[in-house]
DNA sequence: CTATGGCCCTGGTTGC
DNA sequence: TGCAACCAGGGCCATA
């Protein structure tokens, strides 16, 4: 679950679970899911901190730490493929490692109330890491497409300025961040673009229409608490995400178009599954070959 | 700068 | 039924 909305979801899921909070103790059972960290040096990171906030970059969870009310580093936690966060509500489960639980934080509330933090993950692919500077950490990510940097204006400049196959640079989190393999197809659909087009050969009103189809689309998202369609990634807390229903073209392999009706294909670009629709989404024109 | 392919991992689905 | 091949929402790295 781990596109833009999933991961701002998840933020807020876990969020009242966790501000306010001391992290009392912390595990990991598969230690490359601290990005590097020891699990005792991880341990004596974390011990000891109170949450101050949890926000969302990119498709990162940023768990802020303080330390008598200053500053303290931050967990950086990437769900990639299979990862989610889990915030249990009842005490005295801390001790249960819960299947594919990867890390895990004990946690006290003011009251004394205990609960647990864990970060599950099937593939491992995932992190859940300590940092003492997330800004620094995340340095070479790209604009939110939900923030004000991004505006029609940079990316028809930005779109220009790229020499790349429009779907792969906006795959590319050092260009654009947020967008993964779902909502990269959805966006291309409603905005009417191929994904092999030449990025600085989209014109001006085709990327005006993919600004507000990337805004409308992870707008629309994020409303419906982001997509789960397989019951092994959903989050088990709250409901799972109800977007995938809304789906145009992404897992529509042969069925008719929204618009047009003619059926949706698949095709591969940049080693991703791909799925458009061939009459509203024109092939670029190929370039002649040299003889 | 851009593109490609391998790699990290596990489990569900598909096809023989 | 059994089993192998293939597929998956991500991103890093080396190489060309």
């Amino acid at each position: 679950m781990p596109e833009l909305p999933e991961v701002e979801t998840t933020a807020a899921l876990i969020r009242p679970h966790l501000e306010g909070r001391r992290i009392t103790s912390a595990r990991a059972s598969w230690v490359r899911s601290l990005g590097g960290a020891e699990v005792a040096e991880f341990s004596a990171s974390v011990k000891g901190a109170r949450v101050s906030e949890v926000t969302r970059r990119a498709k990162w969870v940023v768990i802020h730490l303080e330390r008598r009310g200053r500053p303290a580093g931050s967990l950086l936690c990437h769900l990639r493929m299979t990862g989610r966060l889990v915030a249990d509500t009842e005490s005295g489960h801390g001790a249960r490692e819960e299947p594919y639980e990867r890390v895990a934080l004990g946690l006290v509330d003011e009251a004394g109330k205990t609960s647990t933090l864990r970060f599950l993950d099937v593939r491992k692919f995932g992190r859940f890491k300590f940092v003492e500077d997330h800004e620094e950490a995340l340095a070479d990510l790209g604009p939110e497409p939900l923030g004000p940097e991004f505006t029609e204006e940079w990316l028809i400049r930005s779109l220009k300025a790229r020499r790349r196959v429009l779907k792969p640079l906006l795959l590319d989190q050092t260009f654009l961040v947020g967008l993964g393999n779902i909502y990269v197809d959805e966006s291309l659909f409603l905005a009417g673009l191929h994904p092999e087009r030449s990025a600085h050969l989209v014109p001006k009103a085709r990327a005006r229409a993919l600004h507000g189809a990337i805004q409308s689309t992870l707008r629309a998202a994020i409303e419906r608490e982001g997509s789960s369609f397989d019951a092994f990634y959903r989050t088990p807390e709250g409901q799972p995400g109800s977007y995938q229903h809304l789906f145009r073209v992404y897992g529509r392999e042969g069925k008719p178009c929204t618009v047009c009706e003619r059926p949706i294909k698949r095709l591969v670009v940049a080693q991703r599954g791909t799925h458009i629709c061939t009459r509203c989404q024109p092939a670029p024109r190929r370039p002649k070959l040299p003889r």
